[in-house]
RNA sequence: GGCCCCUUCGUCUAUCGGUUAGGACACAUGGUUCUCAUCCAUGAAAGAGGAGUUCGACUCUCCUAGGGGCUACCA
């Protein structure tokens, strides 16, 4: 039986774009669930396009959403996901000997043939061509060059290509795991380029000739290639080598339903971990785009999705990217978190927030200047907003009241529903003097709500009355944890300061 | 323009010829010791259109429409 082989073989252009996030984890969860292997390609063959550095990134990416990979290019960290293997090298750009041996062969069977247009003759067809509403497509004036003139022209130093020979006519049924059996007219296919004139092969070709050296089973990849896919399926035939299994991943749309980019918020993966989306969030969303388990579950984790995804459960349509249900998934796992995990990942946000508001010139509340003290106090307003945080770099904005010293904000915010100001002052009066009694040693929320409500209910008022004002004066927010949480983290001290302020603006 | 792919609530999806078309996000309402959040309950919300096949079609076939992709010596 053949052995389960699958490979992401992304091009070292830039960042990851998020819509690769499906075709990378669907390799992955496939090549688990099959008990199989993943292979790291690196296709590097346009080499005005490479960017420095991208390779670098697109391991780093990878790594931190923890998609290890078994053999891959060999790179000098031995810990981090992709080590190396029997089938290298994994760099495109290091096969190119390869390549040119394979070419080599279908030049000589046949199923291939020199090119000497010159770039610009053939740009000019096809501004011709289009204009007459034909297809575009090469001319094929090469395709019949007899020997002599081509030995002559190679030795005359002229540039060439080399081609894939299409049929010309009949038809080629492809296979598609997802889709069935797809038919193209071999007559709309062009003899389109095998080897570029500078050596170097293109997608097409390394492609097909890597895949079945690195012995390939299932090839994953966006649905952008179904184009190209009977010329694949041609020069396997060509080279009378089994194809591998297809299946072409559906694409991932913007919100309007057209191309993800920009201009709808962030595309690369990068950006997504920078604004503090966690990893399990982001591989949980995807994999429930265009995938669905038998029963109704939708809560899985990297782990759990390895056991469990299968082929037959993949759907073929294309899906929109919902930023919403990430969110979601987002809060959701925050929401799981335990608490020292969570302050380890909110750290970084929480420290530029910090660093802001210190370079406003604002002053911090005691404790938060206290570096021995503010680690504990971070942990415990931390705490406090776990449930309401959906993203990490929520967490400064969202906390900021707890670390800064004077807040600002407008007396009306401490009215109740419409109570008169002198009520709620007296209110605030009262809670201030409750809150006077209870022992620095006995500050805790329990204890503090016990002695506010059992306050309240002696003076017969309502819950709201009292604890609005307090609760705004503590935060000077609309929204925020409960009182009695928040003064228990702000101290006795502080919360007496603000409840003092407050008084003050009334 | 040509070729190809896709089409169930706004969104992600379940249904593999017979269902009150199910779940989740978002939305609305109510409850949970003040707000927000969480949690719980409830509600509103869908088979693009048209022909067939069939006793019966969301499900199979065809056409139309819409959306998307490809059409390079880019991947």
């Amino acid at each position: 039986m053949q052995k389960i082989r699958l490979r992401f073989a992304p091009s070292p252009t830039g960042f990851i774009h998020i819509g690769s996030l499906r075709p990378v984890l669907f390799n992955y969860l496939i090549a688990k669930s099959l008990g199989g292997k993943v292979i790291l390609r690196i296709e590097d063959t346009d080499q005005a396009r490479t960017v420095p550095g991208a390779f670098e990134n697109l391991i780093e990416i990878l790594d931190w959403l923890e998609i290890k990979f078994d053999e891959g290019p060999h790179i000098i960290c031995p810990d981090r996901s992709v080590g190396s293997g029997d089938f290298g090298p994994y760099i495109q750009s290091q096969r190119v000997d390869i390549y040119k041996k394979y070419a080599a062969q279908l030049l000589k069977s046949g199923g291939a043939y020199y090119c000497f247009c010159a770039p610009e003759r053939l740009q000019k067809m096809r501004e011709d061509r289009q204009a007459k509403k034909l297809p575009p497509r090469y001319d094929r004036v090469c395709r019949d060059l007899d020997d002599d003139e081509i030995k002559k022209r190679i030795e005359r130093g002229e540039k060439y290509v080399i081609r894939q020979k299409m049929p010309l006519e009949g038809e080629v049924i492809v296979h598609d795991e997802l889709r069935g059996g797809i038919k193209f007219k071999a007559s709309e296919l062009e003899d389109h380029v095998l080897i570029k004139s500078d050596g170097m092969p293109t997608y097409q070709f390394a492609v097909v000739v890597d895949d079945h050296l690195m012995q390939i089973s299932h090839v994953v990849r966006g649905d952008e290639w179904i184009p190209s896919f009977p010329k694949n399926i041609l020069l396997y035939r060509a080279f009378g080598w089994e194809p591998p299994k297809f299946i072409h991943t559906p694409l991932t749309l913007s919100k309007d339903g057209g191309k993800l980019s920009k201009r709808h918020g962030d595309v690369a993966i990068e950006d997504y971990r920078k604004n503090g989306y966690l990893k399990e969030a982001l591989i949980n969303f995807c994999a429930l785009l265009g995938w669905h388990p038998k029963d109704e579950r939708e809560f899985f984790t990297l782990a759990e999705l390895e056991k469990e995804f299968k082929i037959e459960d993949m759907g073929a349509s294309p899906a929109i990217f919902d930023i919403e249900k990430l969110d979601y998934f987002n809060g959701y796992y925050i929401r799981q978190k335990p608490l020292d995990e969570l302050v380890l990942l909110c750290k970084p946000h929480l420290e530029k927030h910090l660093k802001r508001i210190a370079y406003e010139g604002r002053a911090f509340v005691k404790i938060a200047s206290d570096s021995r003290r503010m680690a504990e106090y971070a942990k415990k307003v931390i705490a406090l907003e776990q449930e309401r945080l959906k993203k990490l770099s929520e967490i400064g904005e969202l906390t900021e009241f707890f670390f800064v010293e004077n807040l600002e904000y407008p007396a009306e915010l401490l009215i109740w529903k419409n109570l008169p100001k002198e009520k709620i002052k007296n209110n605030l009066e009262q809670v201030c003097e409750q809150l006077e009694k209870i022992p620095e040693e006995n500050w805790t929320n329990d204890s503090i709500e016990e002695a506010l409500m059992s306050h309240i209910q002696l003076k017969g008022g309502k819950v709201g009355e009292y604890l609005w004002p307090l609760r705004a004066a503590l935060t000077g927010r609309q929204a925020s944890p409960g009182p009695f949480d928040v003064a228990e983290v702000l101290g006795k001290e502080e919360s007496l300061k603000r409840v003092k302020e407050a008084i003050g603006k009334l």
